[in-house]
DNA sequence: CTTAAATACTTTAAATCTAAAATGTTGGAC
DNA sequence: GTCCAACATTTTAGATTTAAAGTATTTAAG
């Protein structure tokens, strides 16, 4: 049922099927990567700071962002929903990692930023992440960093341009 | 600061911080293409099935494995901790999907396998499921699935050969 | 045999996350 | 000006998830 066994004479139906599979493993392996990493950044940054994941790409948005971000924008980036975002943004301003200051001409909208406090707690963290990344992704060439960047970008848009 | 405006003259400090950069920046993709597909899944599970992602993990891992598994390997296969197997095991036993019986020889191990009505559930499921990841992923060659594929692979090599 | 460590699983408590409802604000349409 | 839909955010209720503690069983050492 592979490609060696059935030689050139696959028929629509079954290189259709096969195709079928291979997205599904592809998708798996994607995720089986995304979660080894991501439980590993997660162990760590609760051995080592005593944080979360979500936390730490809260003020990583922010420290990528000097002009801060509002609430909406924040859930956007870090794709997940608006009361999740609030919740975290309770948790750093109550240690005074960050600021919600209002803007001025939409009194709906909070503009959150890094204090000084958050911005020197982030560079810590960010920098042992960014060893902990490099640590897991090092193995890989930069050709084919640059390769498997393409292919994801290619994939993003793919599923970004699908309706719903 | 990239390597146009550089051109070859990169020291090694430089081209570290960039090949950084890069890792990071691969993480932080690679982190985005995951979360959208997953979204999607699990909105349409949601919204089709009325089911959630988890639950049609778990019961995938189950359709894979006809003689059943432990719920230790259940929780390792899935990546996500034994109580939340244990958690979601006791919803789908509830609605009569799965078994669990007893293991002759390990008093403390329960063998997991899925009824006749869950395999029957799950195939509906499975079929769609699968549409969806074709549907997400099939902007991409057969050529291009083996690429990633393979740089997947070593990814994943990669970082399961980490200590800790 | 007894004890202690390891194993398989469940329970618990706390954090996270979501969808949906609620609150307050803005910007037209009329 | 008034109303109404859209918007930005928070609150709420409930489900999910995790780490850690708890229970029961097995294994192996003394």
């Amino acid at each position: 049922m592979n490609d060696k066994a059935t030689g050139l004479e696959l028929n629509h139906e079954s290189r259709l099927q096969i195709e079928d599979h291979q997205s599904i493993r592809l998708w798996l392996r994607l995720l089986t990567c995304t979660n080894m990493i991501e439980q590993r950044l997660r162990a760590r940054l609760r051995e080592e700071f005593a944080t979360t994941l979500p936390r730490f790409d809260f003020m990583a948005q922010l420290d990528r962002a000097p002009d801060g971000l509002t609430m909406g924008e924040l859930s956007q980036r870090m794709m997940v929903s608006g009361g999740n975002v609030s919740g975290i943004a309770n948790q750093l301003s109550g240690e005074g990692l960050i600021d919600r200051s209002p803007v001025p001409d939409n009194r709906r909208t909070l503009c959150v930023t890094l204090t000084d406090k958050g911005r020197g707690r982030f560079a810590d963290m960010a920098a042992a992440h960014e060893r902990w990344v490099v640590e897991m992704l090092g193995d890989l060439s930069q050709g084919e960093h640059q390769q498997i960047m393409m292919h994801l970008t290619k994939l993003k848009r793919g599923v970004a341009a699908l309706e719903s």
